[in-house]
DNA sequence: ATAAACTTTCAGTAATTTCTGAAACTTCTG
DNA sequence: CAGAAGTTTCAGAAATTACTGAAAGTTTAT
């Protein structure tokens, strides 16, 4: 598992943005270090490549599977376990926000579900109920709406995305398009 | 600046999910403090409120300033000064997933686009840069796609969000609407 | 210009997170 | 079923990140 330059910048520069993406620099490293590589790679390679412990190679290549962006690869006639990315490029990008929005939106919903529940204790409390209840259903548009854009699959998606200033002429002509659906407010 | 039960447990939270959302506890909990409460806070108040020393509640406000999450507000008649948010909770939102796009997208379109100027070496770095090419193809979907809806605008943004699975039916009919313009592959 | 009111900086310390490596565990193979 | 091949766990060490508080810096009022 001889890493090239190449290989090697961009494997050490999402090191680096892991703690951004929500996983260490470990995690990171070995994440690019699996994408990158066509072959499927052993535990014991990725730490060698790495240069990092055993121990530590296991606990990483645990989260990225719990991460769904990494999965086992049974080679036949092999006694150890190889990995390998879960999806092509664009299902790892839609596992990573799906699990970001698990682990940053969904806790927060619940907390503000269960804070707007009291009724308020006085003016003060009153005012803040209300700002949380905002942010309660700021939160919920963002998560139903993500749900929604992975429904539409990756083709529709990206025609989406590359329709551009389209989308605000569309929605301009939305109301006589889907006639008395979703009329909003 | 008294916290009642209902402000200490949403600040409380914010604190905790603060390292998720990209920045530490301490900020987490002077962002939430400060929206949820009517009235500007001196930087005095927020130290006292969360028990915090005064030069981590600086450097905390100076973030938040930095995020341009919270604004100064000047007092009349008042020596020092105040802070509030620096718009309504969109607004809010808006300047989190921009900053954090920032700190997250743009570091590694800059790299992938380095990478992706030098000839392979061999077999292997042209798979792996092909890779890196649908890698960075996509970030810049995302990030041209996230300045689109900024341009929106919130009720647009909201009318789009709140359309829900006619989005999918409104794609359909794309062509028919949008005749000659934004045609996709 | 001096002093009072307030803010920022930053070196050192505390808290948290990540990593190592040896021991425990789990297969497989003959 | 012994032992070889491979994996996981976890206590402690190392590295990183956050926080304090005292000193330096600003601004305003007199």
């Amino acid at each position: 598992m001889k890493m090239t330059p190449l290989i090697t910048s961009a494997v050490m520069h999402f090191g680096e943005m892991g703690s951004r993406w929500g996983f260490n620099r470990t995690v990171g490293q070995i994440l690019a270090l699996i994408v990158l590589n066509e072959e499927p790679i052993s535990a014991q390679e990725v730490a060698d490549a790495l240069n990092i412990s055993r121990g530590n190679t296991s606990m990483g290549l645990k989260e990225l599977q719990s991460w769904r962006l990494v999965k086992q690869h049974h080679v036949p006639g092999e006694r150890k376990e190889f990995f390998i990315p879960a999806g092509d490029i664009w299902t790892l990008a839609n596992r990573v926000f799906e699990e970001r929005r698990k682990r940053e939106i969904d806790p927060t919903m619940s907390l503000l579900r269960d804070l707007l529940l009291d009724a308020p204790a006085n003016e003060k409390e009153a005012n803040a109920q209300h700002k949380l209840n905002e942010i309660h259903d700021l939160l919920e548009s963002i998560t139903a709406w993500s749900e929604e854009l992975q429904n539409l699959g990756p083709e529709k998606l990206n025609t989406l995305m590359k329709l551009g200033s389209g989308v605000g002429r569309m929605l301009e002509l939305k109301d006589k398009l889907l006639p008395g659906k979703n009329s909003v407010n």
